[in-house]
RNA sequence: UGGGGAAUCGUCUAACGGCAGGACAACGGACUCUGACUCCGUCAAUCAAGGUUCGAAUCCUUGUUCCCCAGCCA
């Protein structure tokens, strides 16, 4: 029971650390790491652990938290993808001061504690090639073998492994491996790979210093003593190979052994959190680029729209547990509406224009209206209105036979400008198609600002002036997937992708106060949604705003729950 | 069928032998110049079966279901 509602959430980590700090172990301190292979960009599911690492860092006095690159895998990585993450670790807020550190940084570090495994006759050179090696290996149920390199004597293994990093030895033919048990139950143990060759790649960090790189089990630990981690924080996946990273630590000279935990890595449904599916998503152009506004990437949120505040707020809801989970969508929009509620300021946009005269306003005649730009926060200010003869509402705002329900604006009925005044539907003039091209309205001047005593008049709809609002392109984004849980049962997840992810717009309508609205500004569109002024937005006078997540929707579900009645 | 994990409202999560609580969702209502926000209310869970105990989500036993592992990826 937690007693002060205010105090920060806990979970199994904060709690295990909490007795660590309490009881002394590692002195009494807190060091984290958050540790990415820069091989991709990173995905809100980074968010999670980005907030746990730096987020009890934080929270704990002298608690530290470093960003360090594990970039043992040249291959695949590159400079692009390091100073991406970079920049999404510090759009979330959080700082790892002079401690950014690479993997790459210990290489040599590494290479002597190889040299000193091997003459422990703890390591061995193994010519085995990758076949064989897998066949020796064995699989799940049956042990594996010894490989006949296994007994190597420790002057040959020396003299092997220095001529590795010589270069003397092509890719794929000889590998360093731990000497531990191939009998093992658990595969992590049958003496896994420490190093192997990688000739011709040059490394972002190191160039063309080393032809030998070190495998993650064995690099993780090591990089983890020499940063005197104390809490190496880790998704399930490797929870069996925790006796690998105690192995490591146990059998070299190091007077640091961090303690790794693992938690449950984040399922969003109708997403995905896979690197490697994200980059195909990008590669094959099923989406434009690692930051489109539909990726669950940090940087396609941040171009959606999306607040760090509010990612932040939904890692803290989600928690931390060791249980697979797929959190759904809802609590991720519900905490961005929070957030954006409170700090969007209002304005209003017309998606689907259709023009309205105002017969009965003085033709070449406007006024200046005012209106807050915020319902609840005066601070923020207000805003100029041009009202005149001629204005667009939305489409959807008119309906020429409505059910009762529909408070908006039929014919014959009346209806309030939103911060303007009440107009009447006169007349639908058509084209010759029968599609409604413009409403010819009368307004009563007595409603400006206050209420017809006579009458009840129940909608309020949005608008802009005809002549002074702003042109500007719109895109409508819906989830990227029709599946909560993509590629699941076995099923290609790219023939799950929602074709209607993507809506254009390109007619939408801006009242005249967004004329100087720069990128990353976001605002309410009153009845529509938060929106997000894009990064094609242009000083000449190009606008593209994206839409960040729309308003609850309490009259969707009515029509729709008519529509299902029949 | 080897090893490692996990099972609590629809979803996420709390509880650490002592009233199963919260958030989101759903539903109903109040308010409203945003069908928004806000407010009030309702619905709703301990995987199963045994056992220990005055008392079990929690401890024990036996099952069940789900997830991860056989990259020279991380």
């Amino acid at each position: 029971m937690n007693e002060n509602p205010n105090a920060a959430p806990t979970n199994f980590i904060r709690q295990i650390i909490e007795q660590d700090i309490g009881s002394g172990k590692n002195g009494g301190k807190l060091h984290t790491r958050f540790p990415p292979e820069p091989n991709g960009y990173l995905h809100i599911g980074h968010a999670k652990s980005i907030c746990l690492n730096f987020g009890v860092a934080r929270d704990y006095a002298g608690g530290l938290c470093n960003l360090r690159f594990d970039d043992t895998n040249p291959h695949k990585e590159n400079m692009e993808f390091v100073q991406a993450i970079q920049a999404d670790v510090k759009w979330l807020g959080f700082d790892w001061q002079e401690r950014l550190y690479y993997a790459s940084d210990y290489f040599e570090q590494l290479y002597q504690f190889a040299i000193e495994l091997i003459s422990k006759g703890k390591a061995y050179v193994c010519d085995l090639t990758p076949d064989e090696a897998r066949e020796y290996r064995g699989t799940l149920t049956e042990p594996g073998r010894d490989s006949p390199f296994r007994s190597r004597a420790v002057e040959e293994n020396l003299d092997l492994f220095k001529r590795m990093r010589a270069g003397e030895f092509k890719d794929g033919s000889r590998v360093l491996r731990a000497k531990i048990d191939m009998a093992s139950p658990n595969i992590n143990l049958r003496d896994p790979i420490l190093y192997r060759v990688r000739h011709g790649v040059t490394h972002h960090q190191t160039n063309d210093a080393w032809c030998i790189y070190p495998m993650y089990d064995y690099t993780h630990p090591i990089s983890d003593a020499l940063e005197g981690i104390t809490h190496s924080l880790c998704t399930l996946e490797f929870e069996d190979h925790r006796p690998l990273y105690d192995w490591v630590l146990d059998n070299i000279s190091i007077d640091c052994h961090p303690q790794q935990i693992e938690f449950s890595r984040l399922n969003l449904q109708y997403t995905i959190v896979s690197k490697r599916k994200l980059a195909q998503l990008v590669s094959e152009g099923h989406v434009d680029g690692w930051d489109d506004p539909r990726m669950p990437t940090l940087s396609g949120l941040r171009r959606r729209g999306f607040t760090p505040a509010s990612i932040l707020t939904f890692c803290e809801r989600i928690g931390v547990t060791k249980a697979d989970n797929l959190v759904e969508m809802s609590l991720l929009e519900n905490t961005l509406r929070e957030d954006l509620d409170s700090r969007a300021p209002r304005a209003m946009a017309v998606l689907n224009p259709l023009k309205v005269v105002i017969s009965n306003y003085l033709e070449g005649q406007t006024e200046h209206l005012s209106a807050a730009n915020h319902p609840k926060d005066e601070s923020m200010g207000s805003r100029e209105l041009t009202f005149a003869r001629e204005i667009y509402i939305d489409q959807e705002d008119f309906r020429e036979e409505a059910p009762r329900k529909f408070k908006r604006l039929v014919t014959g009925g009346e209806v309030r400008l939103r911060n303007a005044y009440i107009i009447k539907c006169d007349e639908v003039i058509k084209d010759e198609a029968g599609e409604i091209v413009e409403l010819r309205c009368s307004y009563d001047s007595e409603t400006l600002g206050k209420n017809p005593e006579d009458r009840k008049v129940k909608g309020v709809i949005h608008w802009v002036p005809a002549a002074e609002s702003l042109q500007a392109e719109v895109h409508l984004y819906d989830r990227l997937f029709n599946e909560p849980l993509p590629g699941s049962g076995g099923v290609d997840f790219l023939t799950q992708l929602n074709p209607d992810s993507l809506r254009t717009l390109t007619h939408c309508r801006l009242e005249p106060s967004l004329r100087d609205a720069k990128p990353g500004q976001r605002f309410q569109f009153e009845r529509e949604g938060y929106f997000c002024v894009d990064s094609d937005t242009d000083a000449d006078g190009k606008r593209v705003y994206n839409r960040i997540v729309t308003l609850r929707d309490s009259w969707a579900k009515i029509e729709q729950e008519a529509k299902r009645k029949g």
